[in-house]
DNA sequence: TATGAATGAGGGTTCATTCAT
DNA sequence: CATGAATGAACCCTCATTCAT
């Protein structure tokens, strides 16, 4: 079902000025970030700018439009410098830690408001917005699935369960704890949360396996040190 | 002649008809689930039960006070239901299986829409609505973190990270299950969901000493097998 | 999503154009002044002046806003000049006069409406609204009634009754006159109502001492003069 | 001009129950001197005797009816008490007096709600309601009027200005006053208020001719004497 | 007779969007 | 280009009044 805004025609970007066009997506964040995608109104952009609302639609159709593009810059930026420096990590739990840390400081240090946009904003409207939305976040996303992906592979990860299960804990565990910065107002210590978050995730992650592992190699060793007892003790006589 | 709004009289919630509350309720729940609490109009509930806007303002004061009460039922029903039964689990692995199972199915059989409602519909409107929504969460997550708390005093749950954090995790990964089916339209199957979510959870809230606890008592019977070979051992001569 | 109602924003007075402003303040004044407060719709105001009903909120952020704004230019207009004229006046009784002729000319020329309007619509509505009309008034009043202050510090005005009963006597006659014409709808002859009612008024405040004087004073005259008599009727012996 | 209400059709005023009426009319004063007109609403009305709002439909056809009833009522109740009363005062002086002081008194006994809404709330509608005010205020004044009408033709008033000034005079006077405990709140004292008002406007009307009586006795005794001096003194030659 | 319930007919207000200049 | 000005289309909410029971 689509659900679309009244009145929507689309107006003829005729209009160029790449400073004009920045500035005004910065503002628009600062605006849609303080108040949220309704509360935000054109006329308040346009006024911290000290421009003519008229103007600010000579540059994006609509407002819907202009929140798209602020939303699709934020993602634009995360998402590049995931995919730069999530495969340099040397292996999946730094690559975990580091994406985690990312995610909670950009957001945190952005502050609540554009924090609540990005998580929830994406409900607003149409079709057209949710799918640009998740299309946003797949590729967002992407880089700390791949490489967990491998190590599933490998059996570094457990992958009895599902991937987007994983994907799910990971991103869930961290909203909710932006959530809670939302709505207390508290930023949470991002260094240690993402330590803790990030070393619980991967004692979750870790396979099944791992663990006995351990068992094994502690019983290979009694079993080795009950041999050699047996001998000693057989000396003995 | 007298020169004031009229606006100021608060519907006296004159009638009752406990079957049109029902059922404005339900419409309601539907109509904010489809559309989000901002588009949806009172027009709208009122025209799906073929009756007056007049006549919904007439059961509630304002479209906000039914949006409340949409979520506080919502919220009741399922606190109350967490209440009586978390507590009969066994321990605490099932009972965080159940919120959990429970948590899903209420609001996955519910339909995306109040998902979303429930799930981020309650931020930045004004305080009251939040701390409505605060204090409804609060009573809803109590019965599980009470019996996580509990289990951290036992130690059967690692406390060297912060209770919150576990919170978080817990209803972070499940809420993020539910945007997925948000945002695809695809139902997750609830069981193995559940079953799959628990398992990872309770894997990442073992305490350290768990696995350590596990090879402790390996040890010790070996030590004791060891023991008794030795006296064994000993007996023979 | 947010959840909030957009109500919330001020109407910013976005526009101006001196030639609007001043348009629909005239035609508010009008309707104001046919309907009354409560009576008058902005819908009406717009359409005496075939413009949208927007376009009025854009000018005037509310229709109390827009009423108060007529009141307080037809107070400042005649409070303006009261100050200007008033001290003018030779003395105490011109004084009154002038005030009493200004008051009674300026609101029967507006028309009953204006005239109602100004009289018994700032009451009961909000404090701000009240507070406003007060201040307006006391501005209003405040010349004729320094005039009359000092008048009573001369013992030209008698000074053993409140100043306030004096007030509320000037005052309440002008209204009631005016009154009288609102419900009559007969144009009372401004000149010989002010000049009967000053006169009227006048001779209330007259210092009790002022007619005994005068007796006095011809007492005095007439002894004199007999005396004078007496002598003179002496010298004829 | 005719100002009516939509959709005023006339109830079938079936019903009746003396009592009824009674508390319906008692209760409906309290509300509409509370709240003013307008911001009365018939709910209220119907609550406070905890009936239904239709039951005061099947007494009072329209809101304004029975506003229109209780104002009635208000002043019969004060006109017939002042035809039988101010006739009774020996002479003009003591009925202004009287007259005054049961003004003040009925009214701001009564509080300062209904003051307003006997004061001003003659505005509020159509014609019918005005010309129905007029006349009970006719009647309410009448009493005072025949008597001070009476007292210019004997020259104990003065009648060489409008009667209607006069009256303008003594009821705008009391208005005032009233108006300033409405707006301030603060009960003035009724007794020295009506005998310090009743002094002032008795000496405003007071006829030229009273001071100048005084003088013109003690005028002619002086000249009297001044002849009995004189014929004596010529019957000295 | 009394009323519970419903509602028609607005009312004020908001704001994204358009367009002539 | 930029904008001042205007507005259409809704939206939430109110309340006197009606009517079947």
């Amino acid at each position: 079902m689509v659900i679309t805004e009244p009145r929507a025609r689309r107006a003829v970007k005729g209009h160029r000025s790449e400073q004009r066009v920045e500035s005004l997506l910065a503002v628009a964040r600062e605006v849609f970030s303080e108040r949220g995608y309704a509360r935000t109104t054109t006329l308040e952009i346009a006024q911290r700018l000290s421009i003519s609302e008229a103007t600010v639609f000579s540059y994006f159709g609509s407002k819907r439009e202009l929140c798209m593009e602020v939303i699709r810059r934020w993602y634009d930026e995360i998402s590049t410098e995931l995919e730069r420096e999530v495969p340099l990590r040397s292996n999946v739990r730094h690559a975990l830690e580091f994406a985690i840390r990312k995610h909670l400081s950009q957001l945190i240090e952005e502050g609540a408001g554009l924090c609540a946009l990005v998580l929830s904003e994406g409900r607003i409207a149409d079709a057209a917005f949710m799918q640009l939305i998740a299309q946003l976040k797949r590729r967002y996303i992407a880089p700390l699935m791949r490489t967990i992906e491998s190590a599933r592979a490998t059996g570094e990860v457990r992958s009895d369960i599902p991937l987007h299960l994983q994907r799910d804990m990971i991103y869930g565990s961290m909203e909710h704890v932006l959530w809670g910065y939302i709505n207390s107002g508290r930023k949470p210590d991002i260094q240690s949360t993402a330590a803790q978050l990030s070393d619980l995730l991967w004692t979750a992650f870790a396979p099944p396996q791992r663990s006995l592992d351990a068992l094994m190699r502690f019983r290979t060793e009694v079993v080795g040190a009950v041999k050699v007892l047996e001998s000693e003790s057989q000396a003995v006589h």
